[in-house]
DNA sequence: GTCATAATGATCTACAGAAGATCAAATATA
DNA sequence: TATATTTGATCTTCTGTAGATCATTATGAC
């Protein structure tokens, strides 16, 4: 399984899914959907933005999880 | 950028396109997508896959590249 | 060298899911 | 309470992978 850390990286800057939303221009949805884990591809765009914006790598962003 | 570094990891092991394509049961043009670095998304079951199967962590096939 | 086999690149259709928008419900704030 | 914000759910559109196929190139046997 691929874990997706978006809401702990969130949950820690205190970021709201609507000021991910806004900040980067990624759709609300798209965010939604790696938020509550239930995406089951991403574009690189996305991924790129997502990690500047957190300021983190991908390996902190995507985790191959042992399930 | 996402830096894909799925060539470089599958030279270290002298690994042709069509023996991980065989190995993985993931499609041959979508590891000829990422290997050539034309693809501009991916499923997570094809990630996951991949990593498996070359021993290597998301971090390490899949980087934020500054350019 | 020739021939056969394997690997690769290119291209096509079909399909799945994200993008984008919208609506309703829930939550926060004045 | 009333208003504004956030979120979840759902819909249509659109993009790109999945999967297959064909042509070309590379590899290896004879």
């Amino acid at each position: 399984m691929i874990k997706c850390h978006l809401s702990k990286l969130m949950g820690e800057k205190k970021l709201k899914i609507s000021d991910v939303a806004k900040d980067t221009g990624i759709n609300r949805g798209t965010i939604t959907r790696l938020y509550h884990e239930t995406a089951v591809r991403v574009e690189f765009d996305v991924l790129e933005q997502l990690c500047v914006y957190l300021g983190c790598e991908i390996g902190e962003l995507l985790e191959l999880d042992v399930d």
